[in-house]
DNA sequence: CTTGGGTTGTGAATCTATTCACAAGCGGGC
DNA sequence: GCCCGCTTGTGAATAGATTCACAACCCAAG
């Protein structure tokens, strides 16, 4: 695998991960093949958009044939940084947290949640499976202490930068971001922000345009 | 407000939605005006860009001033389709639907959670806050009886594309997507999808391109 | 009234992403 | 062994988004 030093777009990222999705459906069903073209169709794409997001990272079909479906994954598996273990925190063990720590994905796709912690004394001390919640002053020992990678963050606007913040000084390097709220960080944090505002904004927008005609 | 009739691209409007979340702090705050730069910073994003994105949809500045920060909201929230009430019902009764039913930002924005839907027995008939959770049985009278014109998916892949389709039948015309499945729809259909797993991946991606440095 | 610092609005230039077109390669059939 | 249908991999062309540069404008001060 090349594994090339320029720049990956994060629109091609997204679209690898899509494929990886739709290569297991395809696995599920038994195929051993699957061209550019039935990747697409499931991906939502084009198939000069596969075989272009593909070529970036190696050469992984055969002509006339397609690619094979079981290796691609292993490949894009490893190209997406999935064969390792992900040691993640979660920070607001409220409802948002809790749909995220019951969601199955974590465990499947090796993103371990190692500790959760909320400010709310009734919470802290419970435990959710085996984690026990601990309270944020224990933010920076309890992180260390685990080793965590990736926070996320599920708790209100108000408090999201500072907590942020914290999290990074504590050699945390990438963080999802749930709270509706805009994190300046150095450049080297990996950020991504989820913001259901703005999901719903989209679609007011669009049906606003579209339906007046 | 010229409303052009070319197509905005989805960038666009994020960041208008950006930028009024912006304002609203910068209301708070009791600022009069906000000039380009100041809207930059606090979005994430650049001067020229804040320029040329409200610049599509009119002329709101004064030059040598900056924008005014409340017309400008006003503005912003007819052009993203805030000024109306939007009827929405939630498909799935989960930890995640319930996360967004407790989630404020609902009310606030005029998006009124009109009717819910699950397919437990158990959960039949609860009530939340003041809207009965009905099965998906009576999803087509339902959407139909409340004039339902978004829904939004929290149910497990499976069953999505089958739900979505027989939703759009029913005349939804927009879908905030959670499931990790994609729907195809006719192209008049709004779709948005937030895929959790997309947005770890993306995490774990940059996180293994940068650390072996 | 005029000058000057500051800011918008926008065409042009640049940069980035997607799509196209086709040579190169694979395997099955004869 | 040699076509032939099929599919990849990729340079070139196109389309799209962002950044730049600057004229037009606004207000305050003198």
């Amino acid at each position: 695998m090349p594994s090339p030093d320029r720049k990956i777009s994060e629109s091609t990222v997204r679209r690898l991960s899509a494929y990886l999705r739709s290569l297991e459906a395809l696995e599920a069903s038994g195929a051993e093949m699957a061209s550019s073209g039935e990747l697409a169709r499931r991906a939502g794409t084009t198939a000069p958009q596969v075989r272009k997001d593909l070529s970036t990272f190696g050469s992984f079909g055969k002509r006339g044939l397609g690619y094979p479906v079981v290796p691609l994954i292993g490949s894009l598996e490893a190209i997406l940084g999935l064969t390792r273990e992900w040691r993640v925190a979660l920070l607001g063990a409220g409802r948002v947290g809790a749909a995220l720590h019951t969601y199955p994905f974590f465990r499947e796709r090796g993103f371990r949640i190692v500790a959760i912690f909320d400010n709310d004394p009734e919470k802290v001390g419970l435990r959710w499976d085996d984690t026990t919640i601990r309270h944020i002053d224990e933010l920076e020992s309890v992180l260390a202490g685990e080793a965590v990678e990736i926070a996320i963050l599920t708790v209100p606007a108000a408090p999201a930068p500072a907590l942020a913040d914290r999290v990074v000084r504590a050699g945390v390097g990438a963080i999802l971001n749930f709270a509706p709220a805009r994190l300046e960080l150095p450049p080297h944090v990996v950020v991504n922000e989820v913001n259901l505002a703005m999901e719903l904004e989209l679609l007011s927008f669009a049906l606003t345009r579209s339906e007046p005609r």
